[in-house]
DNA sequence: GTGCTCTTTCAGAATTTCCTGAAAGATCGA
DNA sequence: TCGATCTTTCAGGAAATTCTGAAAGAGCAC
């Protein structure tokens, strides 16, 4: 090997780079794996698939991306990548980043685990828990003056309904409102 | 008014039946309401709007319903109806009750707040939590060997989410599976 | 078996949600 | 102002979900 060098360094180059395609490979089966499987978990949790596809991609993404690499990546329309990006960037769970020397906009997404959570449980609990609070003390007021033992049944649903919401509400602020340390520490009191 | 008693008696006697029948039509107003909000925010929480307007008509019926009953306050179709109650039998949320000389099914709802909670939580976790653990667990898996930067990045947000997942999954296990008092007695001190 | 009542299933219709592609709107440099 | 580039909107089409109504199944009394 000695004698011919340059072979020797032929054939561990090819190697080294056959390594590193073989990962990248591995890497992209992964990633992609990724996005299509937590898109389709996205319609389970009541978003949709082209917007959780967004964010798995974000989320994995080394830099952020433009609409347009979004738009490649995942084989979308634009106006389907645009409404999605700033569905979330409404959400919080990406950022807008402006390169200088750049007209367009490029996406990243928050990666901090809690962060995300906090953002993801503060967004459900204004359309899922407040809304819902809204109306059973509506119908817990409505009902409060009947006298008749079914108006009495009915209004005491709703307040029990009501209380327990309303716990979930506050328990859901104090969590969401925690510091990302003293969260676990409080959860793995409760785990112990 | 000694002297007509019988008329005396007749006009509280309408007075009373007036009453009455304006509580019965204000609960029904009352509970009409519930029944069709309740609905309406079940799409929010991902089932589908008769499923969560069964439940509030059973949640607030005081006696187990039949399907025809069930089929005639909602107006909704046979098949409808029967789909949606034995998806919330298989949830747990509802009973079949059989009574004696009946050959028809009735329905009553689980009315115990901490009880629906318990049961909701539990099915979430199954088709919310734990597919997003299998998904996270995989990729993660499929990049641990992988050297490059990206591949490394991507494995440790894989992990990161992982653990949290999981931990999320062991905390709703454990909540769940309290009993209320201790729940409240638990949240109570958190909320302090 | 026959008739009656209640339950279950499911093909096709209705509805809702989501996506595309194209056009219009903004911004900026020349 | 014009042209180039990027963003935003939205009408109409595609896809997914939900509902209906009718037919088939199941159990029971006679």
């Amino acid at each position: 090997m000695l004698c011919f060098p340059e072979i020797a360094c032929l054939f561990e180059f090819s190697v080294f780079t056959e390594n590193v395609s073989e990962e990248a490979d591995k890497l992209k089966k992964a990633r992609d794996e990724f996005v299509a499987q937590w898109g389709a978990l996205g319609t389970q949790w009541g978003i949709n698939r082209t917007m959780a596809q967004i964010h798995a991609l974000l989320m994995t993404a080394p830099e952020p991306l433009t609409t347009d690499e979004v738009m490649a990546e995942l084989e979308i329309s634009r106006g389907n990548a645009h409404t999605n990006l700033k569905e979330l960037v409404a959400w919080g769970l990406l950022r807008v980043v402006v390169k200088k020397g750049e007209r367009r906009e490029f996406f990243e997404a928050e990666k901090d685990v809690w962060q995300i959570f906090t953002i993801v449980a503060r967004e459900r609990k204004r359309r899922e828990i407040e809304p819902a609070l809204a109306i059973l003390n509506k119908c817990a007021e409505e009902s409060r003056e009947i006298k008749s033992p079914e108006g009495r049944a009915f209004h005491d649903q709703m307040r029990q309904l009501e209380d327990f919401v309303g716990f979930a509400s506050k328990m859901s602020d104090r969590v969401s409102s925690m510091k990302h340390g003293l969260a676990v520490q409080l959860a793995t009191k409760l785990l112990s």
